[in-house]
RNA sequence: GUAGGCGUAGCGUAGUUGGAUAACGCAUCGGACUCCGACUCCGAAGACCGCCGGUUCGAAUCCGGCCGUCUACACCA
């Protein structure tokens, strides 16, 4: 379906052509003053200078070609030149239950050149435990895919396991000195290695730190694990039998993990993956003269001179010769392109990161790794901090474990289930699940990626105000009086307003597609969230002075069940689009 | 030091392609309903939109300067 705002925009700008105005100036947006009109054009008091004429003198010209145009109940000009515009409740009511009768897309057309996107989001490290800092790029991450995909894309979301470099030569090391005996450091050994790993997700996880203390206090441990690490990323076969088992154990852990969340990957590629791609894509780069030594490193200059600030190379090669973080983001880069060729590669992490980014979006630009036509966008977000405004630690002091993060906020919600209701102890915890998550990615996605926000348990958990679980609330209160009603879907049409309050909740759903569009082009989850904030609001007014089950006329009552029943199915798209669902019952 | 982000009621946040009286929630106070599920609704109070200046018919929004704060600034990821 068309845009509600689009299709008054065309109206409109036919009265400014009929008086002989440019169309640009039949700019229509949603007025800021609901209680004057429901939209405004302000293009009037911008024409004004271009004809020299007094802006009201231009609105009220074009006002009168566009009276008693059907779509309009209202359309006036107001000093000094704003033109106000009320739609009919039949037009309303026609494009509701032009809405409702899509059932799969409530009139959201798909993008008219859907397009192939990469989305790297995620990026936890093996062997260690997900803990709040990927919370943030997950959270946000799904949505950005749910909704690009909704909208006709193609979207691939990659994990990008962290599974290479030092943490791993650290864990064959303590795991050596643990279990010498183990058939993986028998250099002589030419055998199947055993398909059972020999430790445990918990082992695995006590043993990455324990070795990571040790190497900053030993040298010589250190040495050892910088040798191992060498070793496996040269092909000795024992290591490289140790690494898979490592993976297996650690990605089963991660996965269950981020189910936990409703987190689900496409990839679950890692920077190993990358490494193949390397030597030649360096060789590629000298041979074409980008990269060049500079005090010892192999560095590739990315400077450009509309930069204000200082920018500098791009690292490509540790003086030692090594390969760092930089050199596997581009050779992942190598590789996504080859293998799947997306017109854009999106990056979710942290906004700290943004220069490094910088550096190797150019690079990658510059080298030819990517082409000019494959946009690469980086989505940063910020800190996720704690009441007292410092990044979120557990009480402790320490990094807070993300799977501990949940079940704080599930027992909260299970306290909140078990005062006031009659659920049995299964139906409140899976309940306590569902709300708990919508509190927790709510909490997060109603802000700007961009920012940092307060995690206030008690404020996200709450059902009062604009929190996920009112928006959950509200769903449920709709299912509620549906299944009293005993209807699920009903026919008819939506008939035009009966109050003040149906009229508001009926515009309101007009504007759910803008709300989409916008929330999808700026890749920014928190438009959703505020449009079905204000949804639900609009709804509870509605609820509240309206009697929809007693209503008697059963033509009005189907019409206000039919209406019921569309507010319920955009609010679980929106919630689905943001990552979480409703309950049955709450 | 250089560059960038942020600064909006007590608190947490929208709004930033310039538009009418700066929006919402929490907390506070006062009502309505207590009926279709932890509620919902209506109302009050609360803001020199960090400060100063500029651009214009009009600035939270654009420009310049200052203050505060966070962050980044080549061999860590």
């Amino acid at each position: 379906m068309k845009e509600i705002l689009q299709q008054i925009k065309e109206v409109v700008v036919e009265g400014f052509k009929a008086c002989d105005y440019d169309e640009k100036y039949g700019m229509v947006s949603l007025s800021n003053r609901p209680d004057l009109c429901q939209f405004q054009c302000n293009g009037a008091m911008a024409a004004a200078k271009e004809y020299k004429k007094a802006p009201i003198a231009i609105a009220n010209e074009v006002v009168e070609k566009l009276a008693g145009n059907a779509m309009f109940s209202k359309c006036e000009a107001c000093p000094p030149g704003f033109i106000n515009i009320n739609l009919s409740d039949e037009f309303i009511a026609s494009f509701v239950s032009g809405m409702a009768d899509d059932t799969e897309r409530f009139g959201v057309d798909k993008v008219a050149s859907p397009k192939k996107i990469m989305i790297d989001y995620g990026g936890p490290n093996v062997a260690k435990p997900l803990h709040v800092g990927h919370l943030r790029s997950a959270i946000i991450g799904e949505s950005i895919k749910r909704t690009a995909r909704f909208m006709g894309d193609e979207v691939i979301g990659d994990v990008h396991l962290g599974d290479w470099g030092l943490q791993m030569g650290l864990i064959i090391t303590e795991l050596k000195l643990r279990k010498p005996e183990l058939v993986y450091f028998d250099e002589n050994y030419d055998g199947e290695y055993p398909t059972e790993a020999p430790f445990t997700i918990s082992e695995l996880e006590e043993i990455y730190p324990c070795a990571s203390g040790k190497s900053k206090e030993d040298e010589a441990y250190k040495e050892a694990a910088m040798t191992a690490t060498y070793e496996l990323q040269h092909g000795r076969k024992g290591y490289q039998a140790l690494l898979s088992h490592i993976l297996n154990v650690s990605v089963s852990d991660l996965k269950r993990n981020y189910e936990k969340l409703d987190v689900t990957f496409d990839l679950w590629k890692g920077e190993s993956d990358a490494q193949p791609y390397i030597p030649d894509m360096v060789q590629k780069m000298k041979d074409d003269g980008f990269a060049y030594i500079s005090e010892g490193a192999l560095v590739v200059d990315v400077k450009e001179d509309t930069d204000t600030k200082e920018v500098p190379p791009c690292m490509i090669l540790k003086s030692d010769g090594a390969s760092l973080y930089n050199t596997t983001d581009l050779a992942t880069m190598v590789w996504r392109m080859k293998d799947y060729n997306p017109d854009s590669i999106v990056y979710v992490v942290d906004k700290r990161q943004e220069l490094y980014f910088t550096q190797v979006f150019r690079c990658a630009k510059k080298t030819g790794i990517v082409p000019e036509s494959t946009n690469l966008y980086f989505v940063g977000f910020g800190t996720m901090n704690g009441k007292d405004g410092k990044p979120f630690k557990t009480r402790q002091g320490g990094v807070m474990r993300l799977e501990y993060l949940l079940s704080e906020v599930e027992e909260k919600m299970l306290e909140k289930i078990k005062e006031n209701g009659t659920m049995n102890d299964e139906d409140a915890d899976n309940t306590a699940k569902i709300v708990g998550l919508s509190a927790v990615k709510y909490g997060d996605l109603s802000n700007q990626a961009s920012k940092d926000y307060i995690f206030d348990i008690d404020r996200f958990t709450s059902s009062e105000g604009n929190t996920g679980p009112y928006i959950l609330y509200t769903i449920v209160r709709c299912k509620s009086i549906l299944a009293k009603a005993g209807v699920s879907t009903s026919d008819g049409a939506i008939l035009p307003a009966h109050s003040e309050s149906e009229r508001g909740l009926q515009l309101e759903l007009t504007k759910f597609m803008a709300a989409l569009n916008s929330a999808y082009e700026d890749m920014a989850p928190h438009k959703i969230c505020a449009y079905i904030y204000d949804l639900a609001n609009a709804f509870n007014k509605f609820y509240h002075d309206t009697k929809i089950l007693a209503e008697e006329d059963e033509a009005v009552k189907a019409s206000y069940l039919k209406l019921l029943c569309l507010t319920k199915d955009v609010l679980e798209k929106a919630i689905d689009l943001l990552g979480f669902k409703a309950p049955e019952r709450m």
